[in-house]
DNA sequence: CTTGACCTTCCAGTAGCTGGAGGCCCTATC
DNA sequence: GATAGGGCCTCCAGCTACTGGAAGGTCAAG
């Protein structure tokens, strides 16, 4: 497979898969020609890496999940337990932006929102809680 | 004030402040030995960057606020509105966090984390849903 | 034989800082 | 007056995870 096939059965762009390669994510074989030519392996670990992507880890994350993945002696303890503290921080970064929006949610509230000068949100702004 | 003044007071790392001079937020005065010079304006001003930065307006968004905030005859509709369509990107991204942490706390949910190697997080991963 | 789609590499840029090197300035103490 | 320390200066590099674009090689169809 060339590079536009696996790119559309993985769903990720061209240029991400390159990407990968160049961090040693995935080390595709080269046909005569200088074309990367993708096995089912590689493309199986781009589906995988795309998923866990969208899933937010890191491409760390990703690539200790990649070892586990290959790696048929692992105890899913180990697997578990990257999950779990990303399952952590997606409930962190959920606490934040709620916090966010609670913040911005009452100022934009307690804004005419008119043609008037006074704005209670540049108010909060320059002057409300840290 | 020099640097470590307002980074004080404005509760932000002086190489920050030296970064919003460098993309035109601010533009503090020079003493006569090349020290920044800080007028009480320029400490409100990295007070309000620092408090929109932290409601997760972008540096852009941040230099549109700030513009608005010097305008004595804006219209409050013009914040409200930058306000309101940030409200929206928070509740996008907060939509978006929720799916992930349902559809990972549900794979770690059927983990054993054990240490045997079968393991529903990777086979997720590997062939779940896109 | 040419056209156009596809592939290659390499360079640069995105957001928003952050760390560090190398060096000047200022104050205090001996 | 010398020195020690802290704070300040600039400039360069790096972080994450790509993304865009230029310049050029390759391949199949007409």
């Amino acid at each position: 497979m060339n590079i536009g096939d696996v790119a559309a059965r993985a769903h990720l762009p061209a240029k991400t898969i390159r990407y990968y390669e160049e961090i040693g994510l995935i080390t595709p074989a080269r046909g005569q020609n200088g074309y990367r030519a993708f096995s089912e392996t590689d493309l199986h670990k781009l589906v995988f890496i795309g998923r866990a992507r969208s899933l937010g880890f890191t491409i760390e994350e990703c690539r200790a999940l990649l070892a586990l993945y290959e790696d048929a002696t692992r105890a899913s303890a180990d697997v578990k337990r990257i999950a779990h503290d990303h399952l952590r921080q997606i409930e962190a970064k959920i606490a934040e932006l709620q916090a966010m929006h609670k913040t911005l949610g009452d100022l934009v509230q307690a804004c005419a929102g008119d043609q008037r000068p006074d704005c209670p949100i540049l108010k909060g702004l320059a002057s409300g809680p840290v």
